[in-house]
DNA sequence: GTAGGGTTAG
């Protein structure tokens, strides 16, 4: 082992950045992290602290006895050289292995430590009441249950349960490895407690994220007639953070500063993550100010209550002022307090700029910090480098993974994320809430009701699906996937619906076209108690935008402003946007956007775009599409629609133009596709696709039905006219797209009378819309499509959405 | 000669 410890290296060869936002004035030596084992290296450096380091070691070495110069090493953090020697003495006393292990404890090496106790009782030495203590916080540091247990139960057969420093270490440690209530049983059967199991009982609750718990446990400690120090305190005010209950945290203030312990470090950083945690950052950065000497923890508390309540900017300033004025150097939790503001600001340069300061001051491989990087490179929309840290990551914990399952679902790559998911299944983690709520999302948006009931079922036999937070996953999954049944099955069920569950049913009515539902639900929610707010909104005015109920729609816009004091956001004005394209009403809906307070959003111009096509306004739709084209991210949707537009009426440079700059900005067509669900299978069909078993009967009942409802190749609008180069360019005959393929499929699998449900990818086109409907009418079928935003359901030659989508 | 509780982190 010693060998091995002194192989570990700490230097990482420095790499250069673009972006500087670290000034590195000087090479000045790093500081020991948290994170790395705290060695203190005797040798291999020239510089003349380790030269006097060495003098130094020659007269210990020759003054005192081995035991007292293990004893030395051990104290002083020289942990290679106390290796070292070690592995030369006798080892026949327990005291000898005492010091050895507390030494790797100190030093965070905590699997070394319980190696080296296992080793210690093989080798016949006695453990005694000194040595558990070390083993037990060893045992906390790997959080592992089973050791722990283990170490326990030899403690208990040697008859040490009832020393009291063993007893306070086994309370911090079950705490930390999520058994709470055996650090309860333990604290309970004590025949005496002193502070310091109060203090290990009051922090283990803050470790089991127990807030309440640990504050009430505080008071019962108070009544005991015990006085409170600084230990119960930081405790104290860690719980108050948790729970964001700010009174408390006053009150401990308060005492704080009756008992003159507001220049306590420890004190002081604890206030300023209660402060911000509460969302009180103005209360923080006052009391901040005051302080004298900042050291690092005060700075990365006050960084991270910038970063934690939106104050991404500040969070950059305070980075500066430490730096410059206060002369202190950013560390690990620095770095992974600022990533959040770089994702909240979209600011990939600064994220990079940070992953690049972490690797020349050899702060990485660091589990924390790494899972970090690949949250904001996922927020900050490069998938690609999330994936590239998250799969050379040494080590991973849940965390990891649904940072990396998250960042996937937000670049829209479900499969990817479903794939990780089940990869996620054969490693040593259990998902949790987190994972659930990403991967439901995932499903939403591709699955269908059957593969969706199968990730439920998955979740139920979890135990964890009854959760609020999950519950509302459930409810949107079912809803996008087609299952509205199912979804309101959800919500009736519920034990405790928050906002949340109401507005997701809503906005599940509205994408199915139940607008009238919707509105009741909306009074049922208000009846209930519940305040609505921007999101409920949302809701409505989709609701409203897709049944085109235009009064209505006017009606809740003024209603969420006058009653509510909610001021529309900009998804609510591409709400009345949709709803007036709808209406016809295109000049209305050009002024809105010249009236509205907000700066139009792509979102702004697609719907300005999408009521222009609608209406074939082909110079309105110019002039949304040319404001879309500006903001240069991926709307690969209205390059496609504005092409169609163009190709409809000939203008074929036009085509080629849009589809150049599409091209020059490396945008890719995304290829449609249909799925639709027969005898619990799934079937995905592309444009033309005839790698299906059944295709030829699928193309057969296609042909027959084309003819039915009078549609032939050249009677399809877009292809109407297409020269032949242009063929491959724009669009391909919609006759056979994937959504017919699907359809035709679906129907000649499932029985007369039984609805079909195909789900497409992107937005369906009209050609197939306006056959479906047909489609519908002649083989007496309900046809139900859902497409990238909402649920068309054909029936007797009729469609939900009213043409307008 | 060795022991237990602590601050900032996804």
């Amino acid at each position: 082992m010693a060998k091995a410890l002194l192989n570990f290296h700490l230097h990482i060869e420095p790499t250069t950045s673009q972006y500087q936002i670290f000034p590195e004035k000087t090479q000045s030596s790093r500081k020991s992290q948290n994170h790395e084992p705290r060695i203190k290296h005797q040798t291999s450096s020239r510089s003349t602290t380790t030269c006097v380091n060495k003098r130094k070691f020659k007269r210990v070495e020759s003054s005192i006895s081995s035991i007292q110069r293990l004893l030395s090493y051990v104290n002083s953090g020289y942990l290679e050289a106390a290796l070292q020697m070690f592995d030369k003495m006798h080892k026949s006393s327990t005291f000898v292995w005492n010091v050895i292990i507390r030494g790797l404890v100190d030093s965070g090496m905590f699997e070394e430590a319980i190696d080296l106790y296992y080793r210690m009782r093989f080798q016949g030495i006695k453990a005694d009441n000194f040595t558990f203590p070390f083993v037990i916080k060893a045992c906390a540091g790997v959080f592992g249950l089973k050791e722990g247990q283990n170490v326990h139960a030899t403690i208990i057969k040697l008859g040490f349960d009832v020393d009291i420093y063993i007893c306070n270490a086994l309370i911090v440690m079950y705490a930390k490895v999520g058994c709470i209530e055996d650090s309860e049983k333990i604290f309970e059967s004590m025949p005496v407690r002193d502070l310091v199991s109060w203090n290990s009982m009051i922090s283990g609750y803050v470790s089991a994220r127990d807030g309440w718990g640990s504050l009430i446990c505080l008071q019962k400690m108070r009544k005991s007639g015990l006085k409170l120090d600084r230990f119960s305190y930081v405790s104290g005010l860690g719980a108050c953070g948790l729970e964001g209950c700010l009174l408390s945290g006053k009150e401990i203030f308060c005492q704080v500063l009756r008992n003159g312990l507001e220049l306590d470090s420890m004190i002081q950083s604890s206030l300023i993550d209660m402060f911000g945690k509460c969302g009180e950052v103005d209360y923080a950065e006052r009391f901040c100010d005051k302080i004298a000497q900042k050291n690092i923890v005060v700075w990365n508390a006050m960084i991270g209550a910038y970063a934690l309540n939106d104050k991404s900017f500040e969070s950059f300033t305070c980075l500066e002022k430490m730096q410059d004025d206060e002369n202190v150097k950013p560390d690990t939790i620095t770095l992974i307090n600022l990533l959040p503001s770089c994702s909240k600001l979209g600011a990939l340069l600064k994220g990079k700029a940070i992953h690049g300061h972490a690797i020349r001051k050899g702060y990485l491989c660091h589990l924390v910090l790494e899972t970090s990087l690949v949250d904001m490179y996922g927020k900050c929309g490069s998938v690609s480098l999330s994936e590239r840290v998250f799969f050379h990551m040494k080590e991973r914990n849940l965390v990891s993974w649904n940072a990396m399952i998250a960042a996937y679902v937000q670049s829209s790559n479900y499969r990817e994320a479903i794939e990780l998911f089940l990869t996620l299944q054969n490693e040593p983690c259990v998902p949790d809430e987190t994972t659930f709520v990403s991967i439901l999302n995932a499903y939403a948006e591709i699955a269908l009701p059957n593969e969706g009931k199968q990730i439920h079922c998955h979740i139920s036999k979890s135990g964890i699906s009854s959760g609020t937070f999950v519950s509302n996953a459930v409810i949107h999954m079912y809803a996008k996937c087609g299952d509205l049944e199912a979804a309101r099955k959800v919500f009736d069920g519920m034990l405790f619906k928050d906002l949340v569950s109401w507005n997701t049913i809503i906005m599940a009515y509205a994408i199915h076209g139940f607008g009238g539902y919707c509105f009741g639900l909306f009074s049922d929610m208000t009846n209930e108690g519940y305040k609505p707010n921007e999101s409920t909104f949302v809701s409505l005015l989709t609701a409203c935008s897709i049944v085109g109920l235009v009064d209505e729609g006017w009606k809740y816009f003024d209603l969420m402003k006058r009653e509510y004091g909610l001021d529309p956001g900009i998804e609510h004005y591409g709400c009345m946007l949709d709803l007036l394209g709808r209406d016809g009403n295109l000049d209305r809906a050009k002024s809105l956007i010249e009236e509205m307070p907000l700066k139009p959003t792509p979102r702004i111009w697609g719907s300005l775009l999408a009521a222009s096509r609608h209406h074939k306004n082909i110079e309105l739709a110019e002039f949304a599409a040319n404001n879309i084209f500006a903001f240069d991210n991926d709307n690969t949707g209205c390059y496609v629609l504005l092409m169609n537009m163009y190709a409809e009426v000939g203008r074929w440079d036009d085509v080629e133009r849009v589809r150049r700059l599409m091209k020059k900005r490396g945008f890719e067509r995304t290829t449609g596709c249909s799925v639709v669900e027969c005898n619990g299978k799934t079937y995905t069909f592309s444009n033309y696709d005839k790698s299906h078993t059944e295709s030829n009967v699928i193309y057969n009942v296609l042909d027959i039905l084309s003819r039915k409802i009078g549609e032939e190749a050249r009677s399809c609008s877009v292809s109407k006219f297409k020269p032949p180069d242009l063929l491959k360019a724009t669009s391909n005959s919609p006759m056979c797209h994937s959504v017919r393929l699907a359809v035709c499929f679906g129907l000649i699998s499932t029985s007369v009378g039984e609805p079909v449900l195909v789900r497409k990818n992107i937005r369906i086109c009209e050609d197939c819309h306006s056959a479906t409907k047909k489609i519908s009418e002649i083989t007496n079928r309900e046809i139900v499509v859902g497409d990238s935003k909402i649920y068309h359901r054909f029936k007797d030659g009729r469609c939900s959405c009213g043409d307008y989508w």
